[in-house]
DNA sequence: AATATTTATATAAGCGCTTATGTAAAATTT
DNA sequence: AAATTTTACATAAGCGCTTATATAAATATT
């Protein structure tokens, strides 16, 4: 047997552990249950513990008290009502509402249950102090964190600082390709165009073959460097003959949105373009890439119905064609 | 809304408690990778983070470090398979075996998501040092001491000591019947009879409605109280017409086996048998009632063939006829 | 060497929920 | 009063596993 590999994730695998031992607390749940000749599916247990203290309740009322959904109170009453254990009946002055309370027989089997209900309690208490550790007070605890501030928020957050620590322009590095870098390429691309668009057949090839589509046919890729999130940006030139180079894959991981990491992308290729035999620089895109459009504008790119007509028709999602005017650009700098 | 229902059964419900905060842990987890742009399943997590630590696991293997099912984990690399981020290869010594190992895609999906993991796990450090609480710390303590010792048999443990405290046989109070004690009738019946045999239609008339069908028909209940498990067993007498009585339904709940109320029971329902216009005692069981065939002949009753014949035939599952014996019985008294 | 047992994996069915959706009744708005 | 929205519940489908079982290969036993 091997060691548990829960135990090197620590922290991280909490959710994980907590899945685990929740399923092996159930479990023996229905261990007791099955021990000691009761036919009761712990499941059931809450419900029955409800309507034991509370007397009566509608199907929705006992969903909010027990924290489950609807459809999962609805199917529990239909299985103690097949069961005799539970007396299901309209309300008397909302029909759409079923009052619901233990039948007799229900009442009895509760009786006959809350010794097995008071031994196990004293067991959970039992566990819960093991070691002097208060298990049950922290998990309360913890439960109230996690409902003042979820985990996502707390992710987010420590996610933020992490990206953002010390982070100046100049520690974005923008490297060239190299074959072990080929996946980046396309596990960055993924993830925009399937997000925006579904990714075509012809996409999936230039993505996983970059070095054989564009490397070998004289285009070029880079790619962007994060300090502490590594590799989180690409963008590519397409040689198309004749000086004509496409633009094209440009992507940044989501998460490295919003640190520049785009721009500085595309000046560094605008400015290595220049050392290509260039005659025309251009690109296509789709009027729902509103950010990507605005960073091209404001870095060169001028809108080109000559494009369009001659290179639009290669991508079906391309409406929008653009070609870098090195004047425009040079008046910018 | 109304309040949490967990609340008020306190570590009784800590199983339930823990199943809702794991599902609470997991469906934030998809939402971390959501916001992130990932297309990964939180429950492909373990697996991944064990690929990028081991290079190469088999299924098995993955499932052991895990603790999953290995249907599990076939079913991931399946997933994962069609997803491209892993390799599965026979092993070369082992044709049976699979030899799991990331993809280059794969590595570069996971590396993309280490900021990601990292974050969360800071998220989860946080929340369980929430308070001065060590709440990770205390899951493994409380993981550890349900390793060593189960829920199950920790509860075993504490009903033995509920179920015995102080008990005299003297404790064992017999009660006459009355309507609002029917149900148990039902519930404890019930009980033994659907683990031995299965439960007849004549079985749930019966039970179900005991004072139509034995009471007013000129028979009697008991039943027995213990001190703390409340009423635990029943037995009946059936008017069979000419001073022939039958002894029928004698049962005791699981949870007040090996307590002798049976024998207490059975004792009292022969001695107040005396005051009827009695002619006959008599019984219908089957072979497979070992224990019980043991206390009745112990208690005066003697293996009867005429009686066998007469009335056997009321029952499916009766194969053994007993009669009870003044003389004998006044002889051990 | 032949046979039985064990091991590795896949597949099927089931379980305990969930979300999504439909229907009818009640409450609210117009 | 009529139309719209909300609420209560049921049903269906799906999800993330599980257990049970089948198949084929490897290993142990005879």
């Amino acid at each position: 047997m091997h060691e548990d590999f829960l135990d090197e994730l620590g922290e991280l695998a909490l959710g994980s552990r907590l899945k685990r031992v929740s399923e092996k607390m159930l479990a023996d749940a229905a261990k007791v249950y099955e021990h000691f000749g009761m036919a009761i599916q712990p499941k059931w247990f809450t419900l029955l513990a409800l309507l034991d203290k509370k007397h009566t309740v509608s199907v929705v009322e006992a969903s909010e008290y027990l924290g489950l959904s609807q459809p999962a109170l609805s199917q529990f009453c239909r299985q103690l009502s097949a069961k005799e254990l539970i007396n299901v009946a309209a309300d008397k002055s909302d029909s759409r509402k079923k009052v619901i309370q233990l039948s007799a027989k229900g009442r009895v089997q509760v009786q006959v249950m809350k010794p097995i209900w008071s031994a196990v309690n004293l067991a959970a208490i039992e566990l819960s102090e093991q070691s002097n550790n208060q298990f049950y007070q922290a998990l309360l605890l913890f439960e109230a964190s996690l409902a003042e501030k979820s985990l996502l928020q707390r992710s987010q957050h420590h996610f933020k600082q992490l990206a953002n620590t010390q982070l100046s322009e100049e520690q974005i590095n923008i490297i060239e390709f190299k074959p072990t870098l080929a996946s980046y390429f396309d596990v960055i691309n993924s993830q925009w165009i399937e997000e925006m668009f579904v990714l075509e057949e012809v996409d999936k090839r230039v993505l996983r073959y970059p070095q054989k589509n564009i490397i070998e046919k004289g285009g070029k890729i880079w790619f962007a460097e994060h300090p502490s999130l590594g590799i989180v940006g690409t963008c590519a030139l397409l040689n198309k003959g004749n000086g004509a180079y496409e633009l094209t894959k440009m992507g940044v991981l989501k998460t490295a949105r919003g640190l520049k990491v785009g721009e500085i992308l595309l000046q560094h290729v605008i400015e290595q373009a220049q050392s290509l035999p260039l005659n025309c620089l251009f690109l296509l895109t789709n009027a729902k890439c509103e950010a990507a459009i605005h960073l091209y504008e404001k870095n060169g790119f001028v809108h080109d119905k000559e494009i369009m007509d001659s290179f639009g028709r290669s991508y079906q999602r391309c409406d929008v064609a653009m070609r870098w005017t090195q004047e425009d650009f040079a008046t910018n700098l």
